[in-house]
DNA sequence: CTGAAAGCGCTAACAT
DNA sequence: ATGTTAGCGCTTTCAG
C-alpha cells in the first residue's frame, strides 16, 4: 500500500501551490474556474481524500461529537436497555450526514473527567440520562454545544435539553382507560420518591383521574423494582384487590411482568385485567395480548437531538433550549372496554 | 476557556525540552529518574493530556477502529435488530479500554468506498453481517487488521471472521424436541436457497433427524418472510397440518409470530404445538410462554470480536483466524414433553 | 541523559 | 489568481 496521496502531491502534478489546492478543496472562492478543474480531475485521478487529523491539528476544530452514557458498562446498558441502541442508530445517521464523527463514550469515572474530556477535543456533546452534576459542570466548562436528552433534574434549565411529555403520556393513558369504561384504575411504577421520570408518570396518572372525577386510592398505588421480575411480583399484590379493572404501568416492561403474572396464574389480559404500559419498547407489540402503550417515538427523538446539536454546532448559537416531545397512544389488545 | 497545555508548555515551565516530555509521556526510557518525576508532576498541575490527533499526524498510526453495518440506515438498523445494539456495547467497551475509538459507520454507496475508506486513516475494521464483496476488497487492499463477524460466504476464508455454529444450534434444537418424545417436527425458516445462515439452520435440524432416525418432511418445511408477520403468516399454514406437534424456527422472530398466530386462533402453545426458537433476543423470555430457545451469546460475541481485533492490532499479527462460537439451548416454557 | 529540529498534512494569513 | 510560509502538537532521529 502506497503513501497516501496528499494536497502536496496534487499540487506537484498540476506544478501549482497546495494553497490553491487547499482553496479547491475548501471551496474557498480565490481559484480560477480552470484550476479548479484542474484540481477536482486530479483529486479523482491520484485518489486524494482530506485527512481529518491533519485539518483538526491546523484549525484547532474536531469534528468529532462524543454521545455519552450513564452506564459504565456499555455492553450491559445496550443489553438492557434497547432504546440506547434505537436512539443511537437515529441519532448517528444525521450526524454524520453533516460530517461529523460520533464518539461513544461510557460514564468514566475518573476525578480527571474535565481534564480527560479536555483531551478529547470534542466539537460537541450530547448526553442520555442521569449524571453526576459534576460531569456536567465540566462538560459546561468545555463551552462547546451540548444538549442533555432524558434529564429532568433542576439543573438542566442551563443546557439545552430534550425529553419527552411524561406526565402527558400517563394522563393519556389513564384516559384512555377511564374512556374504556373503568373507574378502578390501578398504577405501577419504580420508584416516583427518587425517580423524577417515574414521579412525573405518576402525576398525570393522578390528574387524568381528578379531571374525570375518581377518587384516588393509596390503596392502588403499587410500587416495584422497575423490571420484569419487579413487575411479576407486583402482579401477585394487584390480583388481590379483586375491584381492580385496570393497570397503568410507568414501563412496558413493568407491564410485561405484570402479564407473566397473569399467564402463570392461569388469569387472562384483559378479561381480568386490562394494563397499559409505557415506552413502547420492541417486545410490546411481540406478545399475547399485544400491549396497548404510550409510545415514546425515540427515532424522533434521536432526529431531534441530533438537529439541535448540529444547528448549534453549524450556527455557533450556544443559545439555551428547551425541547419536549409529545408522546402517543399505540392501541392493541390489552385494553378492554368494559360496562 | 484557556488554550490546552501541550507539551510545550510543560517543558517551559520545567525548562526542559519537549522531546524530554514526549519520552516520559510515552515511557521511553531515556530520562532520568528525577526529570520523569517533575514532568509527571508538571503534568498533574498544569492539566496536560495528549492531543491524539496530532500524535496520529506525527505517527501516522490513527487510534480510530471502524464498525462497518449492512445497512445504509443506522437508525433502521439498530431500531429493528437489537442485536446490533447488544454487540456494540459489547464490542466497544474492551475496544476503548485499550485506548482505541470506534467509529460506526453505516453501509456507504459509494463508488469511491475505497478512497474513502483510505481517508478515514483507520487503524482496524470490523464488519457485522453480510456486504458486497467489492467493500471486503476495498478493505483488505488497506491491509490493517480486519475481522468479519457473521460472513458466511466463500471469500470470507480469506478474513479473520467469527460466527457462531448454526448447524450445531439448530442440530439441538432439534434434538431437545425429539427428547422430548416429538418426532413430528416442522421447520420454519426466512430462505433457505438464499440466505447461508437459514441454510446452515436447516442443515442441523436435517442432520438431527437423521441421526434419531426420523424421516425428513418436505411438507414440514416452512418458509415465511423472516419477520414476526412472516411467522404470523405461516402459522396459519402449520396449524392445517395437525400431525406436528413441534416446530423449530430459524429466529426467535419467527417463532414470536407463531405464537401470535396461535393466540390469535386460541390456540395454546405449548399444549397445541411445542416451539422452540433461536437467537435469544430480548422479547424471548418476555413472552407467554416463555421461549425456550437456541441462545447465542452476543456479549460473547462482541467480547471475541473485540480481542481477535485488538490481539492483531497490538500485535501486528495479521494471520488469518477463524473462530466458530457454540450456542447453548435456553430451556423455558414452550416445549411439552409428550408421550 | 537531554535538546534541537525536521516533519506529519493541512489551513490561513500574507505576499506576489 | 496564485504562491509562500508559518504554525497546529507531537514524535523521533541526530547531536551534544
Amino acid at each position: 500500500m502506497s503513501r497516501k496521496t496528499t494536497i502536496y502531491d496534487i499540487a506537484r502534478y498540476l506544478k501549482i501551490s497546495p494553497a490553491s489546492v487547499s482553496y479547491v478543496i475548501n471551496g474557498v472562492d480565490k481559484v480560477s474556474k480552470e484550476t479548479k478543474e484542474r484540481v477536482l480531475a486530479a483529486i479523482k485521478e491520484l485518489g486524494y481524500s482530506k485527512d481529518t487529523n491533519a485539518v483538526y491539528l491546523s484549525t484547532g476544530k474536531s469534528n468529532t461529537v462524543a454521545l455519552f452514557l450513564p452506564s459504565d458498562d456499555l455492553s450491559i446498558a445496550f443489553s438492557q436497555n434497547p432504546f440506547y441502541g434505537e436512539f443511537l442508530g437515529s441519532f448517528i445517521k444525521r450526524i454524520q450526514r453533516k460530517g461529523f464523527d460520533l464518539l461513544i463514550e461510557p460514564l468514566i469515572e475518573s476525578k480527571d473527567f474535565s481534564k480527560w474530556l479536555r483531551g478529547k477535543n470534542l466539537r460537541g456533546i450530547i448526553t442520555l440520562g442521569k449524571f453526576p452534576l459534576d460531569y456536567f459542570k465540566a462538560i459546561k466548562s468545555l463551552d462547546i454545544p451540548c444538549v442533555l436528552v432524558d434529564v429532568y433534574e433542576d439543573y438542566a434549565s442551563e443546557y439545552t435539553t430534550l425529553r419527552i411529555n411524561d406526565s402527558d403520556g400517563s394522563y393519556m393513558a389513564t384516559e384512555y382507560l377511564i374512556n374504556n369504561g373503568h373507574k378502578d384504575i390501578a398504577f405501577l411504577a419504580g420508584n416516583i420518591e427518587t425517580s423524577e421520570i417515574d414521579n412525573r408518570r405518576y402525576l398525570g396518572y393522578k390528574a387524568a383521574l381528578k379531571d374525570y372525577g375518581i377518587e384516588l386510592k393509596e390503596e392502588y398505588i403499587f410500587k416495584a423494582e422497575a423490571t420484569f421480575d419487579g413487575g411479576l411480583k407486583a402482579s401477585k399484590d394487584i390480583m388481590e384487590n379483586k375491584n381492580i379493572t385496570a393497570l397503568v404501568c410507568a414501563a412496558d416492561i413493568l407491564a410485561m411482568g405484570v402479564m407473566k403474572g397473569y399467564y402463570l396464574e392461569n388469569k387472562r389480559i384483559p378479561d381480568d385485567l386490562s394494563i397499559i404500559g409505557f415506552d413502547d419498547i420492541n417486545s410490546a407489540e411481540l406478545v399475547s395480548p399485544a400491549l396497548t402503550t404510550i409510545k415514546q417515538d425515540i427515532m424522533e427523538k434521536g432526529r431531534l437531538a441530533s438537529k439541535l446539536l448540529i444547528d448549534s454546532l453549524l450556527s455557533n448559537d450556544t443559545s439555551i433550549k428547551h425541547l419536549v416531545i409529545q408522546p402517543t397512544l399505540i392501541e392493541r389488545e390489552s385494553v378492554k372496554k368494559i360496562n
